[in-house]
RNA sequence: GGUCCCGUAGUCUAGUGGUUUACGACGUCUCGUUUACACCGAGAAGAUCGCAGGUUCGAUUCCUGCCGGGACCACCA
C-alpha cells in the first residue's frame, strides 16, 4: 500500500496498520528507561459483554493522551486490564447455562464461570486494536504493561496480600451489624451499590395505644410487617399536637410491645399523622437512627427474606406475604384506620434489581471513617480534569457514615484468606492468617502450616504450635467485594510489593481516567486503599469523562434499543473517522457526547482531504537545504502553524484535545487547502517561469513544512493516517519528538484579508460567468496585500 | 428537598468580562470540472441566542423569576 495508489483513505488501509501495531512491540514499556514515566491506570472493561461505544471512545481519548505524552519524551505505561471478577460473571453464567449457584457445589459453579470466561471472545481486544489504541502490549503476561486479568492468580494474590497486612494492622474487623442485604443474590452489599426506584406502595394508618393515658394514636407506615421491631415512636419537636406524648409509652397493636415515645427532628410535621415508628430495618435512615440513638435493633427478617420468630405470628412468611397478612389481621381487629396509595422511593440492589432488606449479619469491615478527613485533605493535591468533578468526590466523602463492608457471600471473586477454629470448650475463637504471597482458597484448602494465629486481633501464636495444630480449622467461605480488587489496580500495574524499586519511582501513578458515575466507588476506594498502603494519594491527575449519548441525546440502553456497537461503526466508517469525530465533537470531560453516525461519516471527508493534500504536496520535491529566502506569504502561513503548535501543546497538556482538533481542522480546510495551496500552486509548478527558482523553492519548502507540522500535531488524534503519510515522507512519527515551536504570533488580520480578497475574485468571476483560470482585469490589490502582489496576480490571472 | 450544570438555525456546536452582517460543522438548495481532491469548488436559504421581567443609551451575554432538560446528593415513617 502506498500513497499514490490510495484513492481514498479506507478501512483496509487502517486494518493493515492496526494489525501491525498490535503485533509489534513498538509501544512496549521499557522498565530500564531513563525517561520520565507516564502511567495510566486504565479502567478494565468487563469481558463478558462486547466493548460499549462509550468505553471505545474513552479509550480513544486515553490513546490521545498516551501518544501525546510519548511525543513529549515520556516512557508511557498504558496497560489494558480485563475485568473478570464478580457478580456480572456469575449472573451471566447462571443465565447462560440455566443454573443456580446455590444448587451445586462451589467448585462446580466456579467451573461454569471459568467456562463462560473461556468462551468469551476476544472481541474486546480486537475493537481496541482496530481503533489503534497504543496499549503497551496486547499480550498477556507478567511484565510491565502487559494485558492483565483481574481474576489472575497474581492479581488475586495482591488483593489477599494487602488484606492480610491490613488485617494484621488491625484495620479490618468483623462485626455483627445491620447491613444492606440483597435477598436474591444472598449477599451484603455496600451503600454505593444501592440505587433507588420509585415504586408504588401503600401507606397504612394503624391504631396504637398510649400506655399511660390509654388514648388512641394513629401511626402511618408502609412496612406494617415491621411493627414488631419498632424501637421508638417519634414526632417532631415543633409538633404541638403530640407535645404531651413526650416520654410516654406507646403500645404496639397485635404485639402489645411497649415502645418509648420521644420528640425527634427526623419526624416530619406533614407526613402521615406526624407520628412515625422507627423500626430496626425499615430503610437506611432507620439504621442511622438506631446507630445514633444506641437502641438495640430487633431483627425480624432472615437471610432468605423470610420473617423469623421475632415476628410472632408472621414467622416463616416472605416479607410481602407477611405484609399482606398483617394488614388483613389489622383490618379484622379494626386497627387499620385507612390506607393511601403513594409512590415510595425504594432501595434496590444495583446488581440484581431486588428490593434491599436490612438484616443483621456478621461481615468484615475495613476502617474508613478514621481516615475520611485526611483523605479529603490529601486529595486536594490531585489535579482534576475538569475541576468540577472534585465536588462529586468531596460530597461523597462527606456523606460516608459507616466503615466499608468488604465481605460478600458470593463465589467468583477473590477469597478472604482466613481460617477459623475454636478451642475444646468452644470458648475461644481463633483466626489463622496465612503469610502473604500466595493465592489462597480457604473453602478448598487446608490451613497453611506457616499461618499466624490471632485472637481478638492479637497474635497468639502459630499454627505449628502444639495448642493450635490439632484444632479443627475451617476455611472462610466469603469473598471480597470486587472493589477490594479494583481499588488496587494502580498498585498492581506498577508492581507493588513485587518490583519495589520501580514501584517507588512510579508512585503516584500519573493519571486515572474514569467515568463520573464511579467516582464514589472506584476513585474513592482507590484513594482509600492507596492511602492505607502508602500514606500518599495514588494519582497525580484524575480525568473524569461524561457519557456518550445516542444521536438524539438519550442515554444508550438495551431497553431503548439505541445502543451503538463500535464494531459496526468501525466497519462502516473506520477508526480514524471515529477518533477524529470524538475529538472535534466536544470535550468529553466537560459534556456528554452525542453519537451521530452522520457526523462520523462526515469526518471521512476530512481524512480524504488530508490524503489529497498530501498527494499534492508530494508532487513536489522537498528542498534539502534552506538556501533561499522564504517569501512573505510563506512566512505568514508558517507563523500561523507555529502559533497553532503552541496552542495545541498548551491545550493537550490540559487534556483538551477538542480545541486544537477544531483549529487544526479549520486550518486544514479553510486556510491550507482553500487559500495557501490555491495561491501558491503556480509558484510551486512554475511551468511558465514567472517566479525565480528561489521563490519556487520557498513554496515547495513551505508546502512540505505546513503539511508535516499539521500531520504531527494531529498524530495523537488520528495516528493511523498521519503516521502512514509521514512514513512516505521518510518521517517516523512514532519515534518523533513534539516539535519545538517558535514563539511567534501570526498576523491574523493579514490572513483574513487574503481570504476575503480571494473570495471576492472567485465570486466576481462566477458572476461574470468566467472560469477560474480566465483572466480578469481592473482588480486592484489592497495596499495591505502589496507584499503578495505577484502571487495573487498570477494565482487569479489578474491583468 | 439540597447542590450544580445546561437551553444558540432541522441537527450538533463556538462565542461575546455589554453595543455594527452571532463562528463553524452536518444536513438542505443553486451553480460550477478549476494541472491534489465530486468524499471537490463557489454560493444561498435557514436563529426574535428557552420564556418573562429587571439593570443599562444598549443584553444572546449581567441580575431575578419561570418553563424545559440533565447530573450528583439527601430524604419521604
Amino acid at each position: 500500500m502506498n500513497l499514490k495508489e490510495l484513492k481514498n483513505w479506507n478501512i483496509e488501509a487502517e486494518k493493515e496498520i492496526a494489525k501491525k501495531w498490535e503485533n509489534s512491540n513498538i509501544f512496549n514499556f521499557n522498565p530500564k528507561t531513563r525517561k520520565k514515566v507516564y502511567s495510566i491506570d486504565t479502567p478494565p472493561p468487563y469481558v463478558n459483554a462486547p466493548v460499549h461505544i462509550g468505553q471505545a471512545i474513552t479509550y480513544c481519548y486515553m490513546d490521545f493522551f498516551a501518544r501525546y505524552k510519548r511525543m513529549r519524551g515520556y516512557e508511557v505505561l498504558f496497560p489494558l486490564g480485563l475485568d473478570r471478577n464478580g457478580l456480572p460473571i456469575e449472573i451471566a453464567a447462571e443465565k447462560k447455562y440455566n443454573i443456580s449457584a446455590f444448587k451445586m457445589s462451589r467448585a462446580e459453579f466456579l467451573d461454569y464461570c471459568k467456562k463462560l470466561l473461556n468462551e468469551t471472545s476476544y472481541e474486546t481486544k480486537d475493537t481496541f486494536s482496530r481503533l489503534g489504541i497504543s496499549f503497551s502490549s496486547y499480550k498477556e503476561g507478567g511484565s510491565l504493561g502487559s494485558v492483565y486479568l483481574t481474576d489472575s492468580e497474581e492479581y488475586r494474590t495482591l488483593t489477599q496480600k494487602t488484606f492480610i497486612e491490613l488485617y494484621k494492622k488491625g484495620l479490618v474487623y468483623e462485626d455483627m451489624r445491620i447491613t444492606n442485604w440483597d435477598p436474591k443474590l444472598q449477599t451484603t452489599i455496600a451503600d454505593s451499590e444501592i440505587e433507588y426506584k420509585n415504586l408504588s406502595s401503600t401507606f397504612n394508618y394503624v391504631k396504637w395505644k398510649v400506655k399511660e393515658t390509654n388514648q388512641e394514636i394513629i401511626i402511618a407506615t408502609t412496612r406494617p410487617e415491621l411493627i414488631c421491631t419498632c424501637g421508638r415512636v417519634i414526632f417532631n419537636p415543633k409538633d404541638k399536637r403530640y407535645k404531651s406524648l413526650n416520654g410516654k409509652t406507646a403500645i404496639s397493636p397485635l404485639f402489645n410491645k411497649e415502645v418509648p415515645i420521644k420528640a425527634h427532628p427526623l419526624a416530619s410535621l406533614e407526613k402521615g399523622t406526624g407520628l412515625a415508628m422507627m423500626c430496626s430495618m425499615g430503610d437506611l435512615s432507620d439504621i442511622q437512627f438506631f446507630r445514633d440513638e444506641k437502641i438495640k435493633p430487633l431483627i425480624a427478617i432472615d437471610i432468605c427474606g423470610e420473617m423469623n420468630k421475632n415476628a410472632g405470628f408472621l414467622a416463616g412468611l416472605k416479607v410481602r406475604e407477611a405484609r399482606k397478612k398483617i394488614i388483613e389481621e389489622l383490618k379484622d381487629k379494626g386497627l387499620l384506620e385507612k390506607q393511601e396509595n403513594i409512590t415510595h422511593r425504594t432501595p434496590i440492589s444495583e446488581r440484581s434489581g431486588a428490593e434491599i432488606e436490612f438484616i443483621e449479619m456478621p461481615e468484615f469491615y475495613l476502617k474508613q471513617l478514621h481516615f475520611k478527613d485526611l483523605i479529603k485533605k490529601l486529595s486536594k493535591k490531585i489535579k482534576f480534569y475538569p475541576q468540577t468533578a472534585r465536588k462529586i468526590l468531596d460530597d461523597w466523602i462527606d456523606s460516608i457514615s459507616i466503615d466499608w463492608p468488604i465481605s460478600r457471600r458470593r463465589f467468583y471473586s477473590t477469597e478472604i484468606p482466613l481460617w477459623y477454629a475454636y478451642d475444646k470448650d468452644k470458648k475461644n475463637k481463633f483466626i489463622a492468617v496465612p503469610p502473604s504471597g500466595h493465592y489462597y482458597k480457604p473453602w478448598n484448602e487446608k490451613v497453611p502450616l506457616n499461618s499466624e494465629v490471632f485472637k481478638d486481633h492479637k497474635k497468639v501464636g502459630q499454627i505449628k504450635d502444639p495448642e493450635f495444630k490439632n484444632l479443627q480449622w475451617t476455611g472462610e467461605l466469603r469473598v471480597f467485594d470486587t472493589w477490594m480488587d479494583s481499588s488496587i489496580s494502580e498498585l498492581f500495574i506498577i508492581k507493588y510489593l513485587e518490583k519495589e524499586d520501580f514501584f517507588k519511582k512510579s508512585y503516584p501513578v500519573s493519571l486515572r481516567p474514569q467515568g463520573k458515575e464511579i467516582i464514589r466507588t472506584w476513585l474513592y476506594y482507590t484513594l482509600l486503599r492507596g492511602f492505607l498502603e502508602t500514606g500518599k494519594m495514588p494519582f497525580k491527575e484524575v480525568w473524569i469523562n461524561q457519557h456518550i449519548l445516542d444521536g438524539k441525546n438519550r442515554k444508550m440502553s438495551k431497553s431503548l434499543g439505541n445502543v451503538i456497537d463500535p464494531q459496526y461503526l468501525l466497519s462502516n466508517y473506520g477508526a480514524e473517522a471515529i477518533r477524529f469525530w470524538s475529538a472535534i465533537e466536544g470535550d468529553l470531560s466537560k459534556q456528554d457526547l452525542s453519537c451521530s453516525e452522520e457526523r462520523i461519516k462526515a469526518e471521512q471527508k476530512t481524512l480524504n482531504k488530508i490524503l489529497n493534500i498530501s498527494k499534492f504536496v508530494m508532487l513536489f520535491e522537498k528542498p534539502k537545504k534552506i538556501d533561499f529566502k522564504i517569501t512573505p506569504l510563506d512566512k505568514l502561513f508558517i507563523d500561523y502553524i507555529e502559533e497553532l503548535t503552541n496552542f495545541s501543546q498548551r491545550e493537550y497538556e490540559k487534556y483538551n484535545f477538542y480545541g486544537p482538533a477544531i483549529k487544526l481542522r479549520n486550518f486544514l480546510w479553510d486556510l491550507f487547502a482553500s487559500h495557501y495551496i490555491e495561491i501558491v500552486k503556480n509558484r510551486a509548478y512554475n511551468q511558465e517561469e514567472n517566479f525565480s527558482e528561489e521563490e519556487c523553492k520557498s513554496a515547495k519548502y513551505t508546502l512540505h513544512f505546513l503539511l508535516e507540522r499539521l500531520l504531527i500535531l494531529l498524530y495523537p488524534i488520528i495516528p493511523q493516517i498521519t503516521s502512514f503519510i509521514l512514513l512516505e515522507k521518510g518521517i517516523k512519527v512514532l519515534d518523533s519528538k513534539w516539535p519545538v515551536s517558535k514563539n511567534v504570533k501570526s498576523n491574523s488580520t493579514l490572513l483574513s484579508e487574503i481570504i476575503s480578497f480571494n473570495s471576492k475574485i472567485w465570486k466576481e468571476k462566477k458572476e461574470k460567468g468566467l472560469s477560474l483560470k480566465s483572466q480578469i482585469s481592473d482588480i486592484e490589490i489592497p495596499k495591505k496585500l502589496k507584499d503578495f502582489e505577484k502571487d495573487l496576480k498570477i494565482a487569479h490571472s489578474l491583468v
